[in-house]
DNA sequence: CTGAAAGCGCTAACAC
DNA sequence: GTGTTAGCGCTTTCAG
């Protein structure tokens, strides 16, 4: 089939040891017998074998990122960074997605750990997994956009709560009287903590906390649009949402536009992201902003570490800061 | 380390190639001790280790794909379709990003070819590649966006002469009198295409082809705004414009929002793609849809089926349709 | 400086 | 049915 190490070594008539040497930079080879063999090889268009290697070395330079999904923007950002970065430091993704799927998940992390990755980035497909779950994964891994309460694995995420609590309070020094909080799935350790740093933010300012004005419902537009609606209509006079994230916020503006409430005098809106197109012209939503390629970046760096420490390694946290970034749906 | 096959034979007291076959449900094994080798592997927690496979096998279950943006939402939903269908065909995806750099992904390709895996897709980072560049990848291949002129290897693309036909033929027929093009990078395949199919509704229809009225500068929103403003100001009354893509739309919709242009009567704005945001309330861009996920599902199938055939595969081209999709930025 | 040989974990052909 | 054995292509001692 392919040349091997072998064949070169059978071509120059040496043996395949010093071949190994001689194309791993390693000493012990004589300079001439150096050359001569990496010249051959060349030739003979000698491609190393990544598989028979790994299988001695029991490395693969392979990392599994499993993450639900990649046409999304926001995923699709971290991801960037995660690559770049892997790339960078020779690092080969294998790209797993499990459509929101736990099952499908399950598997990717089977394939992968059969794959012998040396590590893996997982974003679960729910938020409510035991840790046994993660036990059976026998590879430093982190998870991406993790939890405070899970202190048996490392994880990467963004300070939700402070970014609750930032668009909150920015809606209240606007002179926004009531703040409704319009949230996707409501499990969700994101949303949840969003909603908590919202609560924290309204009781410092001496509002009151009113149950109705916490909603959910998906992390869509068409969600967006449901919880507006519902808002607006509501016996509370809501002039102002915070939504659980910009795609929400979206479907916000979008009912908002539809039935007559200007933005941002009527009607305040703050998302949280800050995806791509939040800056638009025709769209310009103050929001708070994730840093999503640095989430990639400083996840895959936070493995690095680990796969790099091995055995006495230990499980850390890595907490990035939200960033306010005001725009023209709110005054 | 990890437990192998030998571990479960041993502690079975069998031969570890009757484990290989009970494992891999392969005939000549009794019912009874398969099952007793299945229950031991469990319980030991045996994981079976791939690169061994792939190494006799010869053959990884592994794809490569080389695009040169994962946060761009139109790889993104390509690379959705590559590797939902991937999964669904027991295969995993190695992803890898070029930047848009030829280096880069000449790299990536040679990691590829050296982790072995069973086939590539490949969107080269420039569109003035060479046959000789291709027939180093000595594993099927499939370029994504392919072009029409290059016989050297199979390609999946959308037709994009007919798109550019189809929107600009819309653009007559709604009364527009003035049409202009504003295209990304000039040299790329998609674009000269779109260009074609600009020309050949002009000409079908009788107009004249201004050569100042096709221009281009990058596939990017501010891309577009400069567009704009260079053809909304030269002594051409343009009134509406083709953009080659829709973020270059998005930008010349900016442009004629803050400039007082009137959308869509004094001003016609058609994209192409079809992006996520598109259809936005707040965007409402007439375009030309793509079909992104099909794009990635059938690039992957057509590499599955080049795969299977080996070496007997003949180069193909698939060639998928666009779509108008009417909004409000056309009258 | 170079060669011989063991072995990574597995599959598959060949015996029994 | 089950065991034995020969590799897959490479790295890495261990001799010389």
């Amino acid at each position: 089939m392919s040349v091997t190490i072998k064949d070169i070594a059978k071509s120059l008539g040496v043996s395949y040891s010093t071949v190994s040497r001689a194309l791993n930079n390693k000493p012990g080879v004589s300079k001439k017998t150096r050359e001569r063999i990496i010249e051959q090889a060349k030739k003979m268009g000698y491609q190393p074998n990544d598989m028979a290697r790994g299988l001695v070395k029991k490395r693969t330079k392979t990392i599994g990122v499993v993450i639900p999904d990649i046409a999304n923007s926001f995923f699709g950002e971290v991801t960037q960074g995660i690559i770049d970065t892997a790339n960078e430091n020779g690092y080969t993704i294998l790209l797993c997605i499990s459509n929101w799927d736990f099952d499908i998940e399950k598997k990717h992390l089977k394939t992968l750990l059969e794959k012998r990755v040396d590590g893996i980035i997982l974003k679960p497909a729910k938020d409510d997994v035991d840790e046994k779950y993660f036990s059976k994964i026998n590879v430093p891994f982190i998870l991406l956009e993790g939890w405070q309460g899970d202190k048996s694995c490392s994880y990467v995420k963004v300070d939700n709560e402070k970014g609750g609590y930032m668009a909150t309070k920015y809606l209240i020094e606007r002179g926004y009287q009531n703040i409704a909080y319009a949230g996707g799935k409501k499990e969700a350790h994101s949303n949840l903590e969003r909603v908590e740093g919202y609560i924290k933010a309204l009781k410092e300012h001496g509002r009151k906390v009113e149950r109705e004005l916490i909603r959910h419902n998906d992390f869509t537009v068409s969600g967006g649009y449901k919880l507006a609606e519902e808002l607006l209509n509501s016996h509370n006079k809501v002039d102002a949402i915070f939504a659980g994230n910009d795609v929400i916020a979206l479907g916000i503006l979008h009912y908002a536009a539809t039935h007559g409430y200007k933005v941002p005098d009527q009607l305040g809106v703050i998302g949280f992201d800050d995806i791509f197109y939040a800056e638009f012209h025709q769209i310009q939503l103050t929001t708070i902003r994730q840093p999503k390629y640095l989430l990639g970046k400083n996840t895959l760096e936070l493995l690095l570490q680990e796969i790099r420490d091995d055995e006495d390694r230990v499980n850390k946290a890595m907490i990035l800061e939200p960033k306010l970034i005001v725009r023209k749906t709110t005054r």
